[in-house]
RNA sequence: CGCGGGGUGGAGCAGCCUGGUAGCUCGUCGGGCUCAUAACCCGAAGGUCGGAGGUUCAAAUCCUCCCCCCGCAA
């Protein structure tokens, strides 16, 4: 049987060792970012992946830092055949890699060489690709860049929001990690390096990515729309206040009207005209403190600043 | 003790500061108008105002505690 450490943190990480588990995978330890204050309250929370390890009663470590030679002195004395880190949070190097006698592996989000890098499916959705996958790959110092094992294709719905689409590929994830344990359990393991010339990256998403141009292409706005859930999602400022989008509609626009010019009917829609000259029909929105409503019942209280 | 917003008939909101008749836009049901309609007109049903205490002659409204939801910041 194969002995491996586990390294993860969020949701999906914590998905996919469920599914490792499941299928008599289980690791030999599992380690995790430090559970530390976030949310409203700034409560301590654990990881999802200790969370879940927890009810598995499986071996869990919160590392500060995985590098540190305190805890690779811990990761050593399991004698693990193989590390697989799942979004764990932070980069390995040399001193980790090395400890596995059979490497380290990784799941990634995307058809390597493309979309290296932090935020693949969020990347993928918001240039508007119509299909995605996910990799496994040898950990090398290089981010993202180490041979690959196995890789499996997924089509993207044309609504489908990154939210989504990672769930999915969540599952895929999983199978495709078991397909490439027991791949390297019997020793058949090759890998394939990849295409140096085709390879892109994936910028990390941040807050700021949220604010939506006008001056863009509607098409382009309604994919980021998509793209940027479940977070940071869609915004931009209206009557004094931050409205988030998580639904919208490329529509015809108003010729000759200004981009980032609303138009409404206060009763079943509100556009915004964008830079090629469509609109962007906002379906589902959200104020600030209230919760997310169809187009129609959030017209249906809204109270329009001018007079009316 | 990170900052802030919100919980009011089935839905979304106003009313709260300046206590004292439950309001608005929809939905539902009934009726009318119409060739017809998701349009228009008339009418009806439906709410212990998140929960528990307190102040008061009187609390959705003021005070205290609790529960749930949400935005920001991390």
């Amino acid at each position: 049987m194969l002995k491996y450490i586990y390294m993860g943190t969020p949701a999906i990480a914590a998905r996919i060792l469920e599914k490792l588990c499941e299928n008599e995978y289980p690791p030999a330890l599992v380690v995790t970012q430090v559970a530390k204050p976030k949310g409203r309250g700034q409560k301590t929370m654990p990881s999802e992946v200790e969370r879940y390890a927890r009810t598995q009663d499986l071996s869990v470590i919160e590392a500060f830092d995985i590098n540190s030679p305190g805890t690779a002195d811990v990761l050593k004395t399991f004698h693990p055949d193989l590390i697989l880190v799942v979004a764990f949070g932070q980069i390995l190097k040399e001193t980790v890699l090395t400890i596995p006698k059979s490497g380290c592996l990784n799941v990634h989000a995307s058809l390597l060489p493309k979309y290296r890098g932090a935020a693949p499916v969020q990347r993928a959705i918001m240039a508007g690709e119509r299909e995605t996958g996910i990799s496994i790959q040898k950990i090398v110092k290089k981010l993202d860049a180490g041979d690959i094992l196995v890789q499996k294709k997924v089509a993207i719905s044309p609504d489908e929001t990154a939210g989504d689409l990672l769930n999915r590929l969540a599952e895929v994830g999983a199978d495709a990690l078991l397909e490439a344990l027991k791949l390297v359990e019997s020793r058949k393991a090759q890998f394939t390096p990849q295409v140096e010339e085709d390879a892109s990256y994936a910028k990390k998403l941040e807050k700021s990515d949220a604010n939506l141009d006008w001056s863009l292409p509607a098409w382009v706005l309604q994919n980021y729309v998509r793209g940027l859930q479940p977070w940071p999602v869609a915004q931009f400022p209206w009557n004094g206040e931050m409205i988030r989008i998580f639904k919208a509609k490329v529509v015809p626009g108003t010729p000759g009207s200004q981009v980032g010019v609303i138009r409404s009917d206060r009763k079943t829609f509100v556009e915004v005209q964008c830079g090629d000259g469509h609109a962007l029909s906002l379906i589902e929105i959200q104020q600030e403190g209230r919760k997310r409503l169809k187009i129609e019942e959030f017209l249906m209280g809204y109270r329009w600043p001018s007079i009316d």
